[in-house]
Order: C-alpha cells, then sequence, then structure tokens
RNA sequence: GGAGAGGUGGCAGAGCGGCUGAAUGCGCCACAUUGCUAAUGUGGUGUCCUCGCAAGGGGACCGGGGGUUCGAAUCCCCCCCUCUCCGCCA
C-alpha cells in the first residue's frame, strides 16, 4: 500500500512508477479523492463538534425548538458522512490498485530485462538422452498422474514412496539450515479470509488465482506467505526480525496458463513448498533479503544443481515486489533453466496494507518483509533429472542420504 | 449442529443513557529517593484523520455494521469472534 501522504507529496512519482510497471492507475483521480476527503471531513468534524457542543448544553429538558435544532444538525451529519464513505471507498480502492515503488537496482524491462546475477554449477553431461521428470518419476514409481488425474482433474499428481520421503528430508535438511539463524517453523491454515489476500497484496491483483471455497470468506492460499502475513495483521510488534519458514500445500487455479507446462510437475494446482518469512527493521531488509537468497543457494549447491539466478526486470515482478530473484535450475531434458525458488523484497508495501507495525523502544514504523521460497515440490524435477543415470535410476546427492536413510540410488521398480 | 455466557486501552478489569477517551490494578516511561538490586513516591503513558510555522484546536475509535435519542461504551437489530456445556469427529 502506497501512503497517501506520500503520493500527495510526490504524484509525479506514483505516475512515472505505475507507467513503468504498467499499472493502470488514475493518480489524479486518488488526489482529486483525497482534496474531497479533506474538505468533507472537515464539515463533517464541525457540524459534529456543534452536535456535541449542544447536546452538552441540554442538561434533560427537550424543548421543540431545540429539538428542531438539533435534528438538523443530524440530517447534515448523516449526509457528509455517506459521501464520507462513498469517498473514502472509492479512494481505498484506488490506491489499491497502486504497484510498489521499485529499488533502484531493478533493471526496467520485460522478461528479457532480466539479469543474470551468476551461474553455478556444472550441468551434468549425458551419454544417453535424458528423460523428462514425469518420465523417471513413472518409471521410479514416484509420480503417478494418470490416478491422481482420475482422482482430480489435470495439474494434480501423486507423490509416492520415496518422492515423499525425498520431499521431508529435503524439508529436514532446509530447515536445519535455517533454524540456527532464527527461523522457525509454522504449519498455518491453508484457508485465508480475503483480507489475508489483500494484506498480502494478492487482492486486488490476482483474484483468479486463488480457489475459493463456495459461500464462504475463505480461499486456498497459493502460498504460506499468505497465512503468515495474515497471522500478524493488526499486530505491533515488539521484537524483530521475526523469521518464519511457512510449511504447507499450496493451491493454484493456474487460470490463463492453459496449455502451458502441461507435462510433469513443473505447474500444478497443488503442490508443496517451505517458504521463508522475515519481518524485519527497514534497515535490515537488504541484508535479509540476501540471507533468503542464499539459503536458497546453499540448498541446490549442497544437492548438486545447477542454477542461475536472475535479478528480475520491473515487467516481470508482482504489484507487491520492490526487487526480487529468481533462482532457476538446469533441466536436463529441456535444455534450459527453469525457475525454482523466487525471493521477493516487498518493503512496507504489506505490512501498511495488513497494519502491521512495530514498536521498539522510542521507534515505531511499519516492518519490512521478504518472501522466499525455500524449496517447493518443483525441485524433485532438477533432483531428478541431474542426478539420472542411463538405466533411470537416480542418485540421490551425497549430503540428503542421511536425511533418506542413507538411500543412495532410486532404482526402477 | 443444539444451549448458555461474553467481546472495553499493552494486559487484567470497572462502567450499563449526559459529569467517561474511559475508574482501578499491573506493565511501561521520566524524575526523585537509594552503595547496587529491590522497594517507595511524584508525574506521564493509545491509535487514526484533520486545521496550524508552532503552541494548540476540532473529529473518529469501548469486536464490525446499521438504528433509537437533543445526547450511546451504555438501549434495539444484524453480522463476526471467543469461552462453557451437549452432540459429532481425524
Amino acid at each position: 500500500m502506497i501512503p497517501l501522504k506520500a503520493i500527495e507529496a510526490a504524484p509525479d512519482a506514483v505516475k512515472a512508477n505505475c507507467r513503468v510497471r504498467g499499472a493502470d492507475v488514475d493518480v489524479d483521480a486518488i488526489l482529486r479523492l483525497n482534496d474531497e476527503r479533506k474538505t468533507n471531513g472537515q464539515e463533517l468534524d464541525q457540524v459534529r463538534s456543534e452536535i456535541k457542543t449542544f447536546s452538552k448544553a441540554q442538561k434533560g429538558a427537550p424543548d421543540e425548538a431545540a429539538r428542531e435544532h438539533a435534528k438538523e444538525l443530524r440530517r447534515k451529519e448523516n449526509e457528509l458522512a455517506a459521501r464520507a464513505r462513498e469517498i473514502e471507498d472509492d479512494l481505498e480502492q484506488r490506491v489499491a490498485w497502486l504497484p510498489n515503488f521499485l529499488d533502484e537496482r531493478v533493471p526496467i524491462g520485460g522478461e528479457d530485462a532480466n539479469e543474470v546475477v551468476r551461474e553455478v554449477g556444472d550441468k551434468p553431461s549425458f551419454d544417453f538422452t535424458p528423460r523428462p521428470h514425469e518420465e523417471l518419476g513413472e518409471l521410479l514409481d514416484l509420480i503417478d498422474i494418470p490416478r491422481a488425474v482420475n482422482a482430480s482433474k489435470s495439474r494434480f499428481y501423486n507423490l509416492k514412496g520415496t518422492a515423499v520421503l525425498l520431499r521431508w528430508g529435503l524439508a529436514r535438511m532446509f530447515q536445519e539450515h535455517c533454524a540456527p539463524q532464527g527461523f522457525e517453523l509454522v504449519a498455518p491454515p491453508v484457508l485465508t479470509k480475503d483480507r489475508t489476500l489483500f494484506t498480502s497484496g494478492y487482492l486486488p491483483f490476482s483474484q483468479k488465482d486463488n480457489f475459493r471455497i463456495q459461500d464462504e470468506d475463505l480461499s486456498l492460499i497459493g502460498t504460506s506467505e499468505q497465512s503468515l502475513l495474515g497471522m500478524h495483521m493488526d499486530e505491533v510488534l515488539t521484537e524483530l526480525p521475526k523469521l518464519y519458514l511457512g510449511d504447507s500445500m499450496c493451491f493454484r487455479t493456474e487460470a490463463g496458463n492453459y496449455g502451458k507446462d502441461v507435462k510433469g510437475i513443473l505447474r500444478v494446482h497443488q503442490f508443496y513448498k517451505l517458504e521463508q518469512i522475515v519481518y524485519c527493521h527497514p534497515d535490515e531488509a537488504r541484508k535479509w533479503h540476501e540471507i533468503c537468497l542464499e539459503n536458497e543457494e546453499w540448498l541446490l549447491t549442497e544437492l548438486g544443481i545447477p542454477y542461475q539466478v536472475l535479478l528480475m526486470a520491473s515487467g516481470d515482478m508482482a504489484a507487491p515486489g520492490r526487487i526480487k530473484y529468481d533462482v532457476e535450475a538446469w533441466i536436463p531434458s529441456q535444455g534450459i533453466y527453469r525457475e525454482l525458488t523466487s525471493n521477493t523484497d516487498m518493503g512496507d508495501y504489506q505490512t501498511r496494507r495488513g497494519k502491521i507495525r512495530f514498536k521498539i523502544g522510542k521507534e515505531k514504523g511499519f516492518p519490512h518483509t521478504i518472501s522466499a521460497t525455500g524449496f517447493s515440490d518443483r525441485i524433485l524435477i532438477a533432483l531428478l533429472e541431474n542426478g539420472q543415470r542411463a538405466d533411470g535410476s537416480v542418485v540421490i546427492p551425497e549430503k540428503l542420504r542421511p536425511y533418506m536413510g542413507d538411500l543412495e540410488v532410486i532404482e526402477p521398480r
């Protein structure tokens, strides 16, 4: 949420930001409404003040003329109050659509303007044609898509046997790495109300991305980020940073992605994710943004998965973001890097929306938030494909073995 | 799902039509006292909107929304939430 004061102070900067981020918001209308809100509010306060002093002078006895006068004041008050509500609703709606300001490091442009920060790891070379993960998954009895489709619909999958152990093992491994930094596990509700989605900045922007429960003010979360922001709405935090690892299933409609990545488990309606959520002092946001990225990279390095880090361009970032890194893993069957994790610094955009404040000593303000994937089920794609051998078996990375009962290789059944 | 109770400041807890932005206690801050700590005393201690250079002024907020009234934290209606008992249940 961009505060009204900031819009008043620098309307041109807000307009420029909208232009760069492709947001169609009428900033002048906001300014006009804001002015009207003030003048209308002043009249309202004036009338209310009159009502107050008048009724205070009343001292019990209600005479006819006095009543008429008071009723007239009340009529005026109702009128002005109704108008105030209209103005505020309109204003709120419009302001809600304003995207966050960008960090100065963000490259301006579309997908093509994304910058490769670094490439890490050696891409495996195979003396056979590497199989795509969905084939390996079937061969090794790890992923059963047809039967999940049978029970649900397309874009669902059954994770089976050792694959579930992989998920658990990875979660444990990542958690053990992050815990000493202060990250605390939270397995939150996967259904949240609209206000929570608004706070995290998913509403009103991506209305269609969440599955909605009929006749309820509840939607399935697309990421535990949503729950973990809703968690602290209206709170005044007295300690920062607050570091969480959100453990949850995530649900996405993938509306508008028909025909895209239909094979395998890259783009699905439901998946598991361990998410790093940071609430921190504004001065520390940059530091934690980098730490979260290091954590993501740590895991991939430990697993020997080649990856690249991308600094995302303005056009490739959702409205709440100030700056975002994506980490993409090498996918041998496709011969390209694909997004595995995503790490966004939201500034105070979300905490302002959710009225999440901090008060530490004499200092008050809105904490900054960072949402960064730890890992999600997508990592299995990279794990299987990069670890595969000619016979379809998959070698488990050494560092992961302790979490897998020392299992070294997953063999075809 | 059925029956009852309740939602007040950072917390606990009064108030149940005007003198209440709200008693009292705890916490917190400042000052005083004090070898240190503890204890004690005095004062202060919410958020938001708005006018003002400032000092300061006006307004809103006692779960949310509507209503009654000259006047509502207090009365009425609707919704949400919490607790207790019963039922059901992984």
